[in-house]
DNA sequence: AAGCGCATGTAAAAGGTTACATGATTAC
DNA sequence: GTAATCATGTAACCTTTTACATGCGCTT
C-alpha cells in the first residue's frame, strides 16, 4: 500500500502525529485522498513495528497528549527503495502526485524521469481516448461525447503542464522559478 | 457501491457479458477504474439476485459460452433512481464521470444541474488549493509546489471545459453541437 | 498435444471505511 | 455543565484485488 510510504514520506519533512497528518492531508484530499483515522492509525504502528519511524509522547502544557513519529535511518532507506522503483504501470494521478509531493528527497534526474513517465502515460491514455473518438466518429451517444471530451480536456492539461515544468527543469540555471523555496520548508498542518 | 449501478448503466446501451464490460472499461480505465473479475461478475450475480437483470446463456458456433445479461424494467428504474439520488459531495472524478457517462438517460436539467455540481466543487477545491499555494509564498518545499501547480492546472482545464459545456447546453437550438449522435450508439466492446 | 485467447467463476487476503469508545481541554 | 475541538484507538463490516481453478476451441 502506497499510503504508507507516503506517510513515511511526509515525516521526512517534520516529525508529525496522526492528528496533525491527517490535517496535513485533507488540504489535498482532492488530489491525493485522505485516509481514515481507522487506517492512518494502524499503518503508524506498523511503521513502528518495522522500525522506519519511533514516537515520542509530547505533553503540552493544556494540551492533550500527543505522539509524535519521527522517520528513522532504516525508514529514510525504505523510503528511498520505495521512490525507486522502477516503472511500475501506475496510471492513476494519485500515485504520481504522492511521489512528486517527495520530491525533495528525489535526485534531480530521477524527478525528470518520474514526470516524463507520467507525460508517455497520460500522451498513451489520451492517443487511445482519440482513436476511441475516432472510432464513433460522430456516432457513440451523449454520454459517452461528453466523458470523451473531459478526459482529453484533462490529459491535454496534463501534458501540457509536463511539458512545461519538464522544459524548465533542462534549464538548469532557472531551477525551476523555484530559487526562494527553502528546502526545509513544510505544510501547513492546521 | 457505484460500479454496480455504473455496469448496470452499461447494460442500458447493450446486453453484454462480463467479459464484454471488461473490455469496454478497459478503455476508460485510466478515468474511471476497472474492476476485475473478481469483483465484476459477483456483482453481475447480484444484479441477477435482485432482479435488476436477467441471463441469457448464449452458444455462437466455434465459441466457447457466454452470459449475456440484459438490464430490467426493475432495473431501469432502480438505476434512474441512482441517478437522480441527490447531491452526493463526492469529490472524485470517477464517480462524476460514471454518471456523465450515463448521461442519455439523464433529462436535460438534470445533466445541466450534475455539470454544475462538478463545477461548484472544482471551483472549491481550486480556491482552497490557491489558498494553501497563498500561505506558502515562495516558502513550500519543491514537491508540494509542483503538486499544487500540477492540481491547480488541472482544476482550471476541468472548469474551463464544464463552462464551455454548460454554455452549449444552454443555447438548446446547438444541442451540444451533437446533431449527428445516434441515441442507440454503443461503446466499442474490443 | 501444447499453447493461446476466450470466458466464467471462487476463496483467501488485503485494505479501507464506519461506527464506536475514550479522554483531555477550552469556550460558552 | 455541556458542547466543541483536540487526540488516539479498536472492531466489525464492506469491497476489492490476487491468485487460483476450470473449460472450450483454434492454431501450430
Amino acid at each position: 500500500m502506497s499510503f504508507r510510504y507516503f506517510v513515511l514520506g511526509l515525516l521526512t519533512q517534520q516529525s508529525m502525529s496522526g492528528y496533525d497528518i491527517k490535517n496535513c492531508l485533507e488540504n489535498l484530499a482532492w488530489l491525493i485522498g485522505s485516509p481514515s483515522f481507522g487506517s492512518l492509525y494502524p499503518a503508524l504502528h506498523a511503521l513502528l513495528e518495522d522500525g522506519l519511524a519511533t514516537v515520542e509522547v509530547v505533553r503540552d502544557e493544556g494540551k492533550p497528549m500527543r505522539k509524535l513519529y519521527t522517520i528513522t535511518e532504516v525508514g529514510l532507506e525504505e523510503l528511498g527503495r520505495w521512490l525507486e522503483q522502477p516503472p511500475e504501470p501506475d496510471t492513476s494521478l494519485k500515485t504520481f502526485l504522492m511521489r512528486l509531493m517527495l520530491a525533495r528527497r528525489l535526485s534531480h534526474p530521477w524527478l525528470a524521469e518520474h514526470l516524463e513517465r507520467r507525460r508517455d502515460q497520460v500522451a498513451a491514455e489520451y492517443a487511445s481516448l482519440e482513436e476511441m473518438a475516432g472510432m464513433q466518429e460522430g456516432a457513440g451517444c451523449l454520454g459517452q461525447h461528453l466523458a470523451q471530451n473531459y478526459g482529453l480536456a484533462v490529459a491535454r492539461a496534463e501534458l501540457d503542464w509536463l511539458n512545461a515544468t519538464l522544459e524548465q527543469l533542462s534549464e538548469p540555471e532557472q531551477q525551476l522559478s523555484l530559487g526562494k523555496v527553502q528546502e526545509d520548508a513544510t505544510l501547513p498542518i492546521r
